[in-house]
DNA sequence: TTGTAAGCGTTATCAC
DNA sequence: GTGATAACGCTTACAA
């Protein structure tokens, strides 16, 4: 009669017994198999095998004191904004062997601190972290633990924090600077909502900082912020056009607000881009699947995982990074976007 | 002169030490507050809040044998399709103490085994797959651990497995049966992937099902694969209908694909849904926000999400939970569905 | 109500 | 190249 060999799972000492080794050598065969007689190497390799044998994580992290684990610390799972971002991180940080934690907080502060701890006392190796304000308790508790920890989209203003993102405003100004250089004027801004979001801030800020440099008009009842959905691209749209006098030009948040934007004009027969001209910050990539007329400034979000994934593990490697790296935004202009309405321009010649 | 206390991370022998209690006294004023003496309790609170105590989460799963950790297999981050699923899932188990541990395996089996191993080497306690279709050694890995787990979106055809989902094929005799009902016979698909994913493969199933039985025709070319981006929409609508005769309406594997089709449709001048009628199945609540001419089977993804959890969470407190729940879905007219074209009806009439 | 001490399954430091 | 064995930091009988 066999012994009842499944009631729990099997263990290093079980396949050490198996293989006739000590658990040292098991444990040698596993994580450094070139500094194991090949012979063994394969009888203990055979005993993995017949045994079913799978490590347990929490010893080993016990023991060894890493979990080949990082954590990412996101907004919202709840629409693509980040899912190209958080794909990059995972496929880079799978590829060097490390699993990727991720958790959202939903734009709670106290729902980020949380997942926040909850992650550290898991024993993640690294923390990518979204965004760069965040709870003191936050950095506190990154700092107590030694914990490498990259900051990500946006670039630290003080330069305080190692980072890997985008000059939002820098971009906004970018994109503001193009439409006055096409002649547009009359301003309208869907933003994204500006609390607890500098990355919303930055480019709000960029566009006013533009806009009052050359003269154009963005009056408070053209400026609606509003959650990152169609829906609400499409409300914002309402809002800032349902007043006296049409802004020729309308620029989004991001490019689901922009997107949300289009399909109110084509609901309501307004041409994009001959009557009003849409733009928006492209963050996710659907912008270049749906964009008669849709201008964008293009942040490599795919891009910014892979780097700040390689930026933990170049640290956990124990080798020296940039702490501050900024990726490259692109403005692209996909053939349709018109200056502005000739009836508003002539208004001004 | 003071010692260097932040040097490493404080134990719960530290706060023993500081509270002047045993380490199992702390341990209990941890997990199992009520089993101790108030005063008692508050001086581990203060020493714990002095060091910043952490719990060593591998210690503790090392000695508990628990991780308090339910981890989610998804095919795929890199769109939205089941992100409300997911953030349902992390909220219901984040309120009940748990994390979630999220990872995606791009469609690849391969991948998917591989990921699954690192969870279970992680220490999960229960396991959350997606779909019903996964390489035989995820089950032979789930089995060997014992490990609780649950099958998503789809429904077992052999009730072996634990599952929540949603009855794919009867969802689409639904949808194709009210096109029928409205007059519609010449239809044409644009399906997701089938490999892989008996989603899809029940929902092309399930329409042709009906058209069978009710003489609606599907031509081969009239039936596309695609992967489920706006993009593959449009470039599906192109295909499904750049052949002489078009169809009267099409149907859609789910909304994303639905609003890349009727992207194309306005952008080449077509009326949706006077010439065509575009209809699809509603995974992700975009539908909901771009509609006008789409009629959907709405699917409940985050109710989807909510119920996985609770049966885990269920089975986990070592309560019974009925192993099959089916998810009703539901058929949502936007209100301007329409008949086929009289032309068209007329050939029949 | 609290303390003592034996594990939990690895890794890592030594010898051999 | 391999084997003993002492950590790793916590939980949990069992004792007090």
């Amino acid at each position: 009669m066999k012994e009842n060999q499944t009631r729990k799972s099997a263990t290093l000492a079980d396949v050490a017994r198996l293989a006739k080794v000590s658990t040292a050598t098991v444990s040698r065969a596993l994580t450094l198999p070139h500094k194991v007689k090949p012979l063994t190497l394969s009888r203990v390799e055979h005993a993995v095998q017949t045994l079913g044998y799978v490590t347990h994580g929490a010893a080993r992290a016990l023991a060894s004191r890493r979990t080949r684990t990082i954590g990412a610390v996101i907004p919202t799972l709840d629409n693509a904004i980040f899912a190209n971002t958080t794909h990059a991180l995972q496929k880079t940080l799978d590829e060097a062997g490390y699993t990727l934690l991720l958790a959202s907080h939903e734009f709670d502060p106290e729902v980020e601190v949380r997942v926040t701890r909850a992650f550290i006392e898991r024993g993640i190796d690294g923390l990518v972290l979204l965004g760069t304000s965040h709870h003191p308790s936050v950095f506190r508790m990154i700092e107590g633990h030694h914990l490498p920890y990259v900051l990500t989209w946006a670039l630290d203003p003080n330069g305080t924090h190692p980072c890997v993102g985008f000059d939002n405003r820098a971009a906004a100004i970018r994109l503001a600077g193009y439409l006055l250089d096409l002649g547009h004027r009359e301003f309208a801004m869907i933003s994204g909502i500006t609390a607890n979001n500098e990355r919303a801030r930055e480019r709000m800020a960029g566009v006013r900082q533009a806009l009052a440099a050359r003269g154009g008009r963005l009056p408070a009842k053209r400026v609606v912020e509003k959650p990152f959905t169609l829906g609400a691209g499409r409300e914002g749209l309402r809002e800032v056009t349902d007043e006296a006098g049409m802004p020729t030009c309308v620029i989004c948040g991001n490019d689901v607000l922009a997107i949300g934007a289009i399909a109110e004009c084509n609901a309501r027969g307004i041409a994009v881009p001959q009557q009003i001209s849409i733009t928006g910050f492209d963050d996710m990539e659907i912008a270049s699947l749906m964009t008669p007329g849709l201008t964008t400034v293009h942040f490599p979000t795919a891009e910014l995982g892979v780097y700040a994934a390689n930026h933990l593990l170049e640290r956990l490697a124990g080798r020296n990074v940039e702490p501050r790296r900024e990726l490259p935004v692109e403005l692209v202009v996909r053939g349709t976007t018109a200056p502005p309405p000739a009836q508003r321009e002539s208004g001004r010649t």
